[in-house]
DNA sequence: GGGCGAAGGACCC
DNA sequence: TTCCAGGGTCCTTCGTAT
């Protein structure tokens, strides 16, 4: 458990400070005792790893390179610079639409959120080592200064919704991907750009934030460029093979959108590192991943990604979940549960969809996550039936710890496959597995 | 032996 | 004082019905 700097703006700071102060207020809590056993989860997954590692022999693991190489010729035919792609990434959103609407705010340490929760923070705040996704209580303790202001969501999705109505002017098939970030593919604009007078040019900004532009050939490379040069930084890779190749070849694996904690662990305790360890490692990793976490791996090392900005409109679930002082008593817990049932179903009404799988999620006092699921034979909106289902599975979990309470921090609601009108058998026809067990060496 | 639902995770913002 | 969120997507594994 230490801070995350993965982060613009947190370069240097008193790491050592900061990761006391975190461990002092973490330690001994359930949340650190969870996240401890977690951890032991990793280092039990690394081991394994090691033991199958050993089990291979040279011979092995040179067959795999060879197909691993065969795969690697396919990704260099997909290979395309013909496309401009541009990953937009507003700095500290949130921070940045509060000092703006309160300019008071700019030059102190400040972040949003509350006391359980930080989203963001601005760059006073990160110099202490203040970051989103950090407790409120805990950013305090490593900044007493800081002045958190609650989210306010319903404002920054007003000014999400300016920006991008500037930025499809830009591509109208932008894509955005959260409030402060989106793809956009600027091939056409680019080419319409040069009969543009001086005023056309100029770049429409939206009052005050700061904004992050990667520009690459492919989406992948993009989003990592965008994370260079912050704050308020633009950052190109050029439009050859040899660039890209170069860009990639020091690039921590960690960098990479999709390559996160754990994975990092598991890479990096094989000793993948960098992008280029993973073409390195080729062999090994064939033998060791799935199908499609091994060609991910492959493109990556080539900087080989999409360059489709496309956005697939249809949301697949929707869900709802609070967290509360624990609750044990069976009459509060199903207390709890209809209030659930009541709140995604005017989220769902709101976009008048249905949902067909029943999802009810709890977190445990001690941080143990559970989901239990039920599909209906029809999608549905009505709160009842979502509650019957709801309660029937928080039933089953009463009784399956009693004589125990169950004793929860946490329940959510949410519901999935909503698309289907009432029943419909869904047309699940991806390629995928065929495509990817082609790939994949026969055990 | 492919399909599918359910459960659990990894990741992202 | 407060004591680690909430909203998504995608992938893997497992059991069992077909």
């Amino acid at each position: 458990m230490a801070l995350n700097d993965n982060k613009a703006g947190m370069g240097n700071l008193d790491k050592e400070r900061i990761n006391k102060v975190i461990y002092e207020m973490s330690k001994g809590s359930k949340y650190y005792e969870n996240e401890q056993r977690k951890e032991e989860q990793v280092k039990a997954k690394i081991a394994a790893q090691h033991k199958q590692i050993q089990s291979f022999d040279a011979r092995e693991i040179e067959k795999s390179e060879l197909q691993a190489d065969a795969m690697l010729a396919a990704i260099e035919e997909m290979r395309d610079f013909s496309r401009t792609i541009v990953h937009i990434d507003m700095d500290a959103f949130y921070a940045a639409v509060e000092m703006r609407d309160n300019p008071s705010l700019k030059n102190i340490p400040m972040a949003v959120g509350g006391s359980a929760m930080l989203s963001t923070s601005n760059y006073e705040a990160r110099r202490f080592g203040v970051r989103a996704a950090m407790p409120g209580f805990i950013a305090k303790k490593l900044c007493p200064d800081l002045v958190i202001v609650p989210t306010n969501f319903d404002k920054y999705r007003q000014v999400s919704k300016d920006v991008k109505e500037i930025l499809l002017q830009y591509d109208p098939n932008m894509c955005p991907m959260s409030l402060d970030e989106a793809y956009l593919d600027i091939t056409q604009h680019l080419a319409e750009r040069k009969n543009f007078d001086a005023e056309q040019k100029t770049f429409r900004t939206a009052d005050g934030e700061q904004r992050m532009f990667g520009i690459a050939p492919n989406m992948m490379l993009a989003k990592v460029c965008s994370d260079f040069n912050k704050p308020n930084g633009q950052y190109l890779i050029p439009f050859n093979r040899q660039a890209v190749m170069d860009f990639v070849k020091d690039l921590p694996v960690r960098k990479v959108c999709g390559i996160g904690r754990v994975s990092c662990s598991m890479l990096g305790a094989m000793g993948v590192v960098t992008c280029s360890d993973l073409f390195r490692k080729r062999g090994l990793l064939l033998k060791l991943y799935s199908a499609i976490s091994f060609n991910y791996f492959l493109r990556v090392s080539a900087g080989v990604g999409s360059t489709s900005v496309q956005r697939g409109d249809d949301r697949k679930s929707m869900s709802t979940e609070r967290t509360f002082a624990e609750i044990n008593r069976p009459a509060e817990l199903f207390a709890k549960c209809y209030e659930l049932c009541e709140a995604l179903v005017e989220d769902l009404k709101k976009e008048n969809l249905k949902g067909k799988t029943i999802t009810l999620k709890i977190k445990t006092i001690k941080y143990i996550v559970r989901t239990k699921a039920h599909s209906l034979l029809n999608a549905t909106q009505d709160v009842q039936l979502l509650y019957s289902t709801a309660r029937d599975l928080l039933r089953t979990e009463i009784r399956l710890c009693s004589p125990e309470p169950l004793r929860l921090r946490l329940m959510g609601k949410s519901r999935g496959e909503q698309k289907l009108p009432f029943g419909a058998v869904k047309p699940k026809t991806d390629g995928r597995h065929t495509l990817l067990n082609y790939f994949k060496s026969p055990k």
